[in-house]
DNA sequence: CTTGACCCGTCTACAACTACAGGGTTCATA
DNA sequence: TATGAACCCTGTAGTTGTAGACGGGTCAAG
């Protein structure tokens, strides 16, 4: 049983927004304790992804309250697992972006300095959260969609030639 | 030369949010009519797409406008490429949520008839705009991530097991 | 029995839109 | 030349989702 602040961080909200979302009735918490502390369950946690999948999507909260009310049958089950896989993808790629970002802005804010280093990118990358797999994955795509970026990007942090034909090398190795 | 309306149609936005980013200074017309009227150019449509690919991946108004003035280097320019890119993936990723979406509202609006029909999914596909090519991809995906769920879908569709059959293997192609 | 880390409900503030309201302009059609 | 639809203008008020502050209660550890 979750409290409301730990519920919250679980799925990457804000205490607020978990009460908003309380206070316009979409997710109410299991029970109390004896000192009113909400307390949540697996169901609510579920429910709380589900407004999240919904949310992301643009999908109104007041239309939510709908959705989440119906009951699903087959194909709607079978429509959400898509909707949610999608999502994920979706969330792949934005953390890609993520990471282009971060690199724009160094980039604009050091810009004098012609110093973009291996280092500094793989320390941006670690911090976005990607681990080695991932990183894999963000060359695989970048040399797949775009090889001639891909291989000016990796001149621009400096890397000897060698390095740079390793790096597509392995690049284009399937996952 | 646009006016505000056909410019905010033009990159699919409403034209309240063209006047407010005018609001806030991320973007003037190009001139004005005898009669006041606002008028735009590629210039300003450029701009435009600019701060539409920069609001989609979260980055403030504020900030764009530091970004905006910022002249770029070549590092950015092969960065923002990447970014674009991305951005246009992530873009039909989420028509193609859209369409689950609306496959999902139908559905539970209707669900007393088992009538999902391949015509009524034709008809929300071509309504959210996809064309024959984005359909195929549309299955391929759908297909190539998760191939029962997608053939549990096809059957909910009330196809015959040959049409079924056709539009996997249809799927499988390559575009 | 205090201290620090939690929780409570309530309230205000904010960004980024979004939707009128009240009035002027353009232009095809009668 | 007037009438109606479809534009445009400025300005203001409302909406949604999120964040934070406030004053106070709760609780486990030392």
């Amino acid at each position: 049983m979750d409290t409301v602040t730990q519920l919250a961080k679980r799925c990457n909200l804000s205490r607020s927004t978990v009460l908003y979302y309380e206070s316009i009735g979409l997710l109410q918490p299991a029970n109390r304790t004896a000192a009113n502390y909400r307390l949540y369950g697996e169901r609510e946690l579920r429910t709380l992804e589900q407004i999240k999948l919904y949310r992301s999507v643009g999908v109104s909260v007041e239309e939510i309250r709908t959705i989440l009310r119906a009951p699903s049958n087959q194909l709607a089950s079978v429509l959400k697992r898509r909707l949610r896989e999608l999502d994920h993808e979706i969330e792949a790629l934005q953390k890609h972006q993520h990471v282009i970002l971060k690199l724009l802005r160094i980039n604009t804010v050091l810009r004098r300095k012609k110093a973009m280093t291996k280092d500094k990118w793989v320390t941006i990358m670690k911090e976005s959260g990607f681990s080695e797999e991932d990183m894999h994955r963000w060359h695989q795509q970048f040399e797949k969609s775009a090889p001639t970026d891909h291989e000016e990007f990796l001149h621009f942090l400096n890397l000897p030639a060698s390095e740079v034909a390793r790096i597509r090398e392995w690049s284009r190795k399937e996952s």
